[in-house]
RNA sequence: GCCGGAAUAGCUCAGCUGGCAGAGCACCUGAUUUGUAAUCAGGCGGUCGUCGGUUCAAAUCCGUCUUCCGGCACCA
């Protein structure tokens, strides 16, 4: 069908211009300028936007032909691979229910239902089945639908989630499916022109997906992969893959011997003497810092009563996450509550215990005379005195604990509401403000299950955790010495901030919008004048107030969630603050609440992977060891321990029997800074021999001279 | 919490369709006295995560619980 058409002009990137007698394709005026990149094209930029090569430009318009070179490249390509993957999975699972497959930064997934679910040992088939599919270089190609050619196509498929899609897709809006030889998918593209593009793929993981994102609907699997334009990326990616792993805090932490974690305290960590000692100087430089910036630091309970987050608002809001501690009295049971707890346990140990067991119990238990001392055979049981653990016999009297009244506790989940207490201990002069309270106390969050992590999620964990009392004019200076603070910090670990989120006001949020665009504009002042680059994510604050989230990079680019400054005007309000202000009236304070590591568990396992167990001297736990040619040499190697050990240096000895090169590889592996061989030639001379973790290798040096050196660096401060 | 996977010596892992539980490293002992990433020999070490079931017989098959891993949902 020819239509007479007005000739277009095409503009390309470097500004030269091609015209044309009508319409054309991306793919025409790709041609146009050569075969090659033709061949190169995967996709094309239509004014500023990315489009399919067949897409048609009927006016003017600014045109760049997309190639493997082009960074908006590898995004086409892994939403492509999505629907090869898609398809193979289709040709083997012929139930396979599709729902969306969208790319990711690090590749691809989609989401899939199937009966009985994927699993990593259907990976090798699909992916034969991809190469076949890319092998057959089938064409894939857009088609638009109507609303309703879409919905008969995807009922004919029995694709029920796609037509939950095309219901979700606003009126107005383009329906478009892609097909590639039988396939075909809902999908708004764009997409590579065929199956053949695809040289260097690879499914990685299986994982289960709420439908729509929602707990309460079905879980369908989301199968994961990553695509690249060639076998060398997806190699180095693999590779990086791999580093991550070697660097892996979890692995890392019990090799280096720095914590632990035991089945009988999940989501706790167990700190090893060589963890502790990092974990204490952390904590003292963060200590020393607060000190130094005007803060003061106290220390508060674990464990308070119910009424304190009834006040702070937690109890309504954050009850779920808190472990609850029922306040207790023990009772002495009557002789008839005892027959009828024996009676209980009874029945129940019928079902607890195997029936061996149960009977060489019974037949114990009816030997015995007093109903107290039944009851104490009974739970000699574990499994019963575990089931019936508030029943217990002291004595020959029997107990039972049992809640008292109103007296309900709970541990802790943040330190802010004490220290509202803290400030509303004494009456407070606008004089005494900013007011910066410090605590580096427990907190323990009843974490679910399944997110549960290494040290980056668990149930008890410290934060650096401050909260500053000031007035509202005072809030844009603080928040500006907070972020110089934060950068002082953070330049010590060699860590850069990569980016800086300013959350709004949500949607339910509490107090007055007026006091809300203060506080922000307050906070957004701040940004700009420490020029940090940052992103608003509108309607993502607490409902307490704004805040500021700190992005950071380690040395692999990997970005980690750490500092984060927030405003709470709730807080406040709920425990009637008030501070004497010039005119001699109370005024209301404002609270930051502030973390510069964040939680001290999470920031350890960021440092283990940032370094890779390479900590700098000042934070190894173990700074030098002492390395002895042969017994020989001990006294001398004793002289050099006693002189470090009086420098304040942490050194340790290894004088066992194995030769030096066995020793050389066991101080390397223990990731130890500095390792001092000591011999015939050293004894002689009183020097060491030299061998850093960094650096290697350093030849000889006099005792004396590796003292200055060690004495420089074996502390830190931010 | 949900979906899927896993749990065997201190660590890393092998152990096939049920038939006597293994290796390397670590640890201990002895020999060796050593010069920059693994000296040799011998030895110790296990209720195969838990509880229950099937079976003549269970690390192995089935169920329960616990914990861990990958995600999801959650994340004051």
């Amino acid at each position: 069908m020819s239509v007479s058409a007005s000739p277009i002009t095409i503009t390309l990137p470097d500004g030269s211009t091609k015209g044309f007698d009508g319409p054309v394709t991306a793919g025409d005026v790709a041609a146009s300028i050569g075969a090659g990149l033709a061949k190169a094209a995967i996709a094309a930029k239509v004014n500023g936007r990315v489009v399919d090569l067949t897409h048609r430009i009927d006016s003017d318009a600014e045109v760049a032909i997309i190639t493997a070179k082009s960074p908006e490249s590898l995004e086409v390509l892994r939403h492509s691979c999505t629907h090869l993957m898609a398809q193979a999975i289709k040709r083997l699972r012929k139930d396979a229910m599709l729902e969306d497959g969208p790319p990711t930064d690090e590749g691809f997934w989609y989401d899939i239902r199937t009966v009985p679910p994927l699993t990593p040992e259907d990976f090798p088939a699909i992916e034969k089945e991809m190469e076949a599919i890319a092998k057959e270089n089938l064409a894939i190609e857009r088609r638009v639908l109507s609303r309703g050619e879409a919905k008969q196509l995807f009922t004919e498929r029995k694709e029920k989630y796609k037509l939950d899609l095309i219901d979700r897709i606003p009126e107005g809006d383009t329906i478009s499916a892609y097909a590639q030889g039988e396939f075909i998918d809902l999908c708004r593209g764009p997409h590579v022109p065929s199956t053949g593009i695809f040289k260097a793929f690879k499914l990685t993981a299986v994982a289960g997906a709420y439908w729509k994102g929602d707990a309460n609907n079905e879980q369908l699997t989301r199968v994961k992969g990553t695509a690249f334009h060639s076998r060398k990326e997806l190699d180095e990616y693999l590779a990086r893959i791999e580093e991550a792993k070697k660097r892996d805090h979890r692995k890392l932490g019990r090799e280096l011997e720095l914590f632990m974690h035991h089945d009988w305290a999940p989501g706790e960590t167990i700190w090893l003497p060589k963890g502790h000692i990092m974990y204490n100087i952390l904590g003292t430089m963060m200590s020393d810092l607060c000190r130094e910036e005007g803060y003061v630091e106290v220390f508060t309970p674990m464990l308070f009563k119910a009424d304190l987050f009834k006040t702070s608002g937690h109890w309504s809001h954050y009850r779920d996450n808190m472990f609850v501690v029922p306040g207790q009295e023990t009772k002495q049971l009557t002789e008839g509550e005892v027959q009828s707890r024996i009676a209980l346990i009874e029945r129940e140990a019928g079902n607890l215990l195997s029936k061996n067991e149960y009977d060489a119990l019974k037949e114990k238990v009816t030997a015995k005379a007093t109903n107290a001392e039944k009851l104490a055979q009974w739970t000699t049981n574990d499994r019963i005195s575990t089931k019936f653990w508030n029943v217990f016999e002291r004595g020959g009297v029997v107990y039972e604990l049992h809640e008292s009244g109103n007296e309900v506790f709970a541990l802790k989940a943040m330190n802010c509401p004490c220290h509202m207490l803290i400030f509303r201990d004494q009456k407070r002069s606008y004089r005494e403000l900013p007011l910066r309270i410090h605590d580096q106390g427990v907190l323990h969050r009843n974490e679910a299950s399944g997110t549960l992590s290494g040290l980056t999620r668990v149930r008890q964990f410290c934060q650096d955790d401050a909260h500053i009392f000031l007035s509202n004019e005072m809030i844009e200076g603080e928040i500006t010495k907070l972020i110089s603070m934060i950068s002082r910090v953070y330049k010590l670990f060699g860590m850069e901030f990569a980016k800086v989120f300013l959350s709004t006001r949500p949607a339910d949020f509490l107090g007055a919008k007026e006091t809300w665009d203060v506080a922000e504009a307050s906070l957004e002042n701040a940004i700009k004048a420490n020029k940090l680059e940052y992103q608003v994510n509108a309607g993502d604050g607490a409902f307490y107030g704004p805040k500021i989230d700190f992005i950071v990079r380690d040395c692999l680019g990997r970005e980690w969630q750490t500092a984060t400054v927030q405003l709470d005007y709730q807080l406040p309000a709920r425990f009637q603050l008030n501070f004497i202000n010039r005119d001699n009236h109370p005024e209301m304070p404002v609270v930051v609440h502030r973390a510069i590591f964040g939680s001290f568990e999470r920031f350890m396992a960021i440092l283990i992977e940032h370094y890779g167990g390479n900590f700098p001297t000042w934070l190894a736990p173990v700074q030098v060891r002492i390395l002895t040619i042969s017994e020989k040499f001990e006294d001398y190697a004793n002289d050099l321990f006693r002189e470090l050990s009086e420098n304040g240096v942490r050194v340790e000895k290894d004088f066992s029997a194995e030769k030096i090169g066995a020793k050389i590889r066991e101080g390397r592996n223990a990731r130890i800074p500095y390792l001092l061989t000591v011999g015939e030639k050293e004894t002689a001379t009183a020097s060491v021999s030299v061998r850093s973790q960094t650096e290697g290798e350093l030849g000889s040096q006099q005792f004396l001279e590796f003292l200055a050196r060690i004495n420089g660096e074996k502390t830190a401060r931010f």
